[in-house]
DNA sequence: CCAGACTTGTTATAGTATCACATGTTATAT
DNA sequence: ATATAACATGTGATACTATAACAAGTCTGG
């Protein structure tokens, strides 16, 4: 498997199935140790966003917990988003209205997203150069800061090929 | 005026009329050099955003327009605001799903956005560093960054003060 | 077993953003 | 000066995103 410094995987090849079966067991791993209560719901969303391995909107993942079964009312979607969220085993892209699995739950960080504007792949990086910068800042004048994300747009490597 | 590093205005008590007419100057400047077409409801718009000074929702903005007498339909705030966006003078802050004047209207930069989640006073700096951690980031795995925003949220140091 | 906390399902509704079309305005080149 | 193209505005309709509120079920600890 190709690795890239950054660990941005996204913008590598890679067997999809592989990583989400070790997310998804990591994931159920961190429930036990944390006493969370990883529903099937909850579950079988994140299980979602691993296989689309891009940034799907709540009614995206709704209708295909619908599918499944689950309720297909938006608050069965955005609650059990908001719980893995919450957690630490997704994240929220506001520019996109989306939500992602987390590519990095084993610790915990401010992730720093990468969007490309063509194809439309979101790569995740745990961006600790830039959360110092940001701490940095905002110790200056006195701010606390408790969460942050960065979503930066452009063009993937493999747009930027195409473009050529 | 109190200043502070990073030029956080927004966490500091300043003359808001003086900066208002500075901003509004300013603009009118840039929009000759630039060949923009400033009109009315794009300048009221950007004049809503100072006067305010704090981030407001398109909703909000409408319903100023609207008192002014130009039209009153979502489409009219949310044409002005992205202009003002894509041309510097303001910016778009997603989490709040809002829009606030740019403070460095001057140059081209990638605002990092402090949010107060007590107050919800938005500061707004320049965050060069943070913008050459990001583009350090990308540029290891061959992306090419367009535009990027990063939002914290956290305590604002006037809140700090009376949690304690 | 019971009480309390948490989880899920469902209805309804609030809030945010864009499309599409008609009309009006500005800039440019004949 | 006027025709034309590009840009701006107003308006109605609608799509998309998110939350409130309540009822019913489930798990947990005393």
């Amino acid at each position: 498997m190709p690795e890239n410094p950054a660990g941005a995987l996204a913008f590598c090849s890679h067997d999809h199935a592989v990583c989400t079966k070790a997310a998804l067991a990591h994931a159920d791993h961190l429930a036990v140790d944390k006493a969370l209560r990883l529903t099937p719901v909850r579950r079988r969303t994140l299980e979602i966003l691993l296989e689309a391995h891009q940034a799907l909107g709540a009614y995206d993942v709704l209708e295909r917990l619908a599918e499944d079964g689950f309720g297909n009312q938006p608050p069965v979607a955005y609650r059990a988003l908001e719980f893995l969220v919450e957690h630490g085993f997704a994240h929220r892209i506001r520019r996109l209205n989306a939500f992602t699995a987390c590519m990095h739950p084993d610790h915990a960080h401010k992730p720093v997203f990468f969007i490309c504007k063509s194809c439309a792949v979101v790569a995740e990086t745990a961006g600790t150069d830039v959360q110092i910068a940001v701490e940095k800042a905002a110790q200056s004048f006195g701010f606390q800061v408790d969460r942050m994300n960065l979503e930066a747009v452009g063009l993937c490597p493999t747009c930027q090929e195409q473009a050529e």
